[in-house]
DNA sequence: TGTAAACTCTATACTTAGTATAGAGTCAAG
DNA sequence: CTTGACTCTATACTAAGTATAGAGTTTACA
């Protein structure tokens, strides 16, 4: 299989798997005589686990090391648990900042209705106003 | 004023200051015979609303409109409460692909309980066999 | 006055998860 | 044999900074 088939069938673009074979997610497939990439199903197979995950909004880091506990079917799948886990936990705490964040916003736009003139404008004063109160979050999901 | 005593007025960083003076939001400030940046106070309050507005989460290039408005005191500020506005819309929407995304991420987590292994492990098949379900929202905030 | 520390300057590279190009080579159909 | 569709590598770009190198400047202190 080709990789324009392959992006095809995963709904991937041809860029973002060549990509993931930069990122290590993707073993580097066998080439034809002209250095065409050939792929397996096998591939396929491991592309759409990869898609899926970044449904979920996983990080490549975080992918890939689902995809290395993965690959030993012996091991324990306790880093696969707690990538999860965490990830939820990143999830909730920016849901929470948005929140926050949503509510500033709200009670800043109130201060404004339309029709005004910037230097009567309710909400520019609020942004000049306001200081220190909020700190930008640094985990941006 | 001198760059670094900006900084710590401020809260932000010398790097941060002439990055956004690289984006237009802070007029280049004159230089002294040495080439070093002397500020006004008029610059701590341009770069104190940058911050405010940051802290909101507007994208430099919303509060580069904000600012344009800003400058002119006769005109509406129509275009102020729009921007405040569309954030807020693209907030909550963010909000609920957040929720829907941590309800997956549940879901898929009670598939497995800890200390099993790797081929045995519920979140991993999850992961293998869900396909389709979701994309990746392109709106990250 | 000498010098060392602290400050500032520009330019560049790096981060994420791709996307978008240029320019070259390859394949299949008519 | 040529045209169009495909593939290749390499590079630049996105947002909002952060982090460096290497050079020059100012300040404090002995």
């Amino acid at each position: 299989m080709k990789i324009g088939q392959l992006a095809d069938k995963t709904g991937l673009s041809i860029q973002t798997i060549r990509f993931y074979e930069r990122k290590a997610l993707l073993a580097a497939p066998e080439r034809t005589q002209s250095n065409y990439r050939r792929y397996s199903e096998e591939a396929l197979k491991q592309l759409l686990f990869i898609k899926q995950c970044r449904a979920l909004d996983m990080t490549i880091e975080e992918i890939s090391l689902v995809l290395e506990t993965r690959a030993k079917p012996d091991n324990s799948c306790e880093t696969v648990n707690a990538t999860i886990d965490k990830h939820i936990d990143d999830i909730e705490q920016r849901i929470t900042e948005l929140n926050a964040l949503r509510q500033s916003l709200v009670t800043i736009r109130s201060a404004c209705t339309d029709n005004k003139k910037v230097k009567e404008c309710g909400v520019l004063h609020q942004l000049e106003s306001i200081a220190e109160t909020r700190t930008t979050p640094k985990n941006i999901i």
